[in-house]
DNA sequence: GTCATTATGTATCATCCGATACAATAAAAA
DNA sequence: TTTTTATTGTATCGGATGATACATAATGAC
């Protein structure tokens, strides 16, 4: 077994706690006093489990991915393209909106650090961002193969633009914007979701519903 | 005349280098020595001029909306609701990708402090933000009372879903995309744009060549 | 010219920042 | 028990941060 005194706090609660400071301050804004009163340890403890101020914040940024990793299997494990986006849009809508409890509103991946001294920091938002965006891709891709998306349809730039709304919709969202807000905007968003010819049934009438 | 030693630089210069240096690092990864020696000026000729940080800050919001006025005006003078979205989205696209330049890649109002430790800065960018979807809004609200957007469309959620657009595109930049990929997003975007039946021409293949 | 007023450059302030030194503590290993 | 290893709490570090004190310089007012 592990020698040595044992670790007085859990590691996973603290990153919770911390990610919480992170979500409504920004990387620069958290200083080591709102984050270990936060996570109710010492400086000491810490540097000891996270080596300094960024291996925190990437440990945050793994741990936000660990609790996002049901919801994003959820999307995923949609029968069809536009079932994914509408999942993942609708997700996002209810998840950022300011729901008075869980999280502060908006996303941490976008708000806590757009802009730093270090760039790393948007670097590694960026990089996770990226990763979302790229299994999106790839889903839309394997639908573009079995048809569930028209062959004219770029699966690249789909999950470019629902990034695009999701990432905007969170800008909104860190501003105040209401769930039901976010959620007209995903209607619109979906109305420019191309189907394919077979599923497609008067398309102008339910672009004017949408609206 | 005004009395006194006269001031030996110029605000609007010092404005456009200080701009660059929030752009890039934020509002609290700016710090004054990167401000004031971009500025070319010394930390008293800054506080005398804009009181402290927050001061410049706000100032620099109201050069950035000045500097972009002639380019929302050109978008807001399109003859109808979907060129003026045209114009807005593909205007930001070029504006925000890196362009080498100019400005840094991004959108100021999106990424310079949507979250920091004093709360005043992210509500400013909002309330700047906020003054843009109200633009279009009500240009938006003339067109539909006009006949150039159905009566079914819904002004207040087509700009907010115009300023998601764009805002998702800004941090896209930000995070280095392309002047292309962001066309790319824009020209899926407008497949959702509603128009009055009378102007509406094989909606479905537009949506498919449109992917 | 002299005064009042404002801006400038130098040098520095108090405070907060991220990060540690160090001794005490708590467990496994010997 | 003793040794080894790792974590903890206290107290504090050097440096950067935002912000100023103060003497000097440059203008208009008189």
């Amino acid at each position: 077994m592990r020698t040595g005194r044992p670790r007085g706090f859990c590691i996973d609660t603290a990153l919770d706690r911390a990610m919480t400071v992170f979500w409504k301050k920004g990387y620069e804004g958290a200083s080591l006093s709102d984050l270990t009163e936060a996570m109710e340890i010492n400086p000491p403890s810490l540097y000891a489990a996270f080596g300094n101020k960024e291996g925190l914040f990437r440990a945050v940024l793994e741990r936000y991915d660990a609790r996002r990793k049901d919801l994003m299997d959820n999307v995923l494990a949609a029968p069809d393209a536009k079932s994914v986006a509408r999942l993942y849009l609708e997700g996002v809508a209810e998840f950022a909106a300011d729901t008075e409890g869980r999280n502060p509103p908006g996303c941490l991946l976008v708000q806590s650090g757009l802009s730093c001294s270090d760039q790393e920091i948007p670097d590694a938002l960026a990089q996770h961002r990226a990763e979302k965006e790229k299994a999106l891709r790839e889903r839309f891709e394997r639908d573009r193969k079995d048809g569930r998306l028209p062959k004219t349809a770029n699966p690249t730039i789909l999950a470019s633009y629902l990034m695009a709304v999701a990432n905007g919709m969170c800008v909104q969202a860190a501003a105040g914007a209401s769930a039901k807000e976010l959620r007209d905007v995903v209607e619109l968003a979906l109305a420019a979701w191309p189907v394919p010819e077979e599923n497609r049934k008067k398309p102008a009438k339910k672009l004017q519903r949408a609206v």
